[in-house]
DNA sequence: TATTGATCTTGATTCAGTCCAGATTAGGGG
DNA sequence: CCCCTAATCTGGACTGAATCAAGATCAATA
C-alpha cells in the first residue's frame, strides 16, 4: 500500500496523525459511516473529535483520495477505492453495500439523451436489490 | 390528469383530503422537498401536520405513485413521474434538478458485470454537473 | 347510522452533520 | 535548531431532517 503520509504531502496539505489515521480507517473499513470511521480511529490513536473526522473526510474527498456515497435512508459512506469507475449495490433489507463494475464499461450513460443544457461531469449509480444472505432467509 | 382520488382508491387505501392534497402538490412541484410540499398543501387545504406529509409520501412511494430521490447533501425530493425509467441531473452549484432520459435506453446497466450474488431490481442514476444558469455566471 | 381500524395531530426525540471560539500543531523562515 | 503564522483540532452548542408515541379523528364497510 502507498504510504498515507506521502499521499497527503503530495496534495500539499499538512500531514497530521488524525488524517493518516482517518485515511487508514477508510482503507480498512470500506463503505462505512463517518461514525464508524471515528470509532476505528479511536482504536488506533486513542481519541479524535467528530469534527476532525468530518474535516479530514471532507478534505480527502475534495483531494480525490476518498469517495463519498450517500444512499437514501442512510448516513454518508466513505471508501478509498477511487480512480476506477465502479458503482455500488445496496441490499434493501440489511443495507449491506458491495462494489460492482458496470457491465456497460467505463463512464456509463455520461451522455444523457437530453441534458437540458447541463454540463455533466459525473454519473453516480446505485443499484438496489437484495444480498445473498437476505435472499436465503 | 387522472383524478387523484381514483388513484388512491385503486390502491385500496383510504382517501383523505391530506393525501389528495399531497399528491396534487407533488404534481405541481416536481423535485421538491417534503417541507416544500407541506407548504404547498397548507396553501391548498389550510393546515397539515409534518407527520401526515411524511406518512402520505411514504405510503404513496410504497404504492408506486410517487418516487423519492435523495441526492447527497440535500433532503429527500419527491416527484410524480413514475413508470418510465428516467434519471436526474443535479447542479453542483445551485442544486437545481432536472429529468433526463438515459441515452442507453431502458433500465441501463441493470445487469452489473459482477453483482456479488445480489439480485438487483433497480438502478438509480444521478448525474452531477452544472446547470445553464450557473455556467453563464 | 354504527363500528372499526387506519389516519392525523401534537410534541418530544433521535441522529447526522455543522458552527463556533479557543487551544494546539505542522512546516517554512530565520 | 527554534520561532512564527496559518492551518488544524477540540469540545460543546446547535441546526434541520426525519422518526416515534399517545391520543383524537375520520374513511369505509355493513
Amino acid at each position: 500500500m502507498i504510504e498515507p503520509a506521502f499521499l497527503l504531502r503530495e496534495k500539499g496539505v499538512p500531514v497530521t496523525a488524525q488524517r493518516i489515521a482517518v485515511l487508514n480507517a477508510v482503507s480498512e473499513l470500506p463503505h462505512s459511516t463517518a461514525d464508524a470511521i471515528a470509532g476505528r480511529v479511536r482504536d488506533t490513536i486513542g481519541a479524535i473529535s467528530k469534527q476532525a473526522v468530518y474535516d479530514a473526510l471532507g478534505m480527502l474527498t475534495s483531494k480525490g483520495l476518498v469517495r463519498r456515497i450517500q444512499p437514501a435512508g442512510s448516513p454518508a459512506l466513505f471508501e478509498n477505492r477511487v480512480g476506477d469507475n465502479h458503482h455500488h449495490v445496496i441490499c434493501r433489507s440489511c443495507g449491506k453495500t458491495a462494489d460492482v463494475d458496470c457491465a456497460v464499461g467505463k463512464r456509463p450513460c455520461l451522455t444523457a439523451a437530453d441534458n437540458s443544457g447541463f454540463v455533466i461531469d459525473e454519473a453516480e449509480v446505485i443499484y438496489w436489490g437484495r444480498c445473498p444472505d437476505c435472499i436465503a432467509k
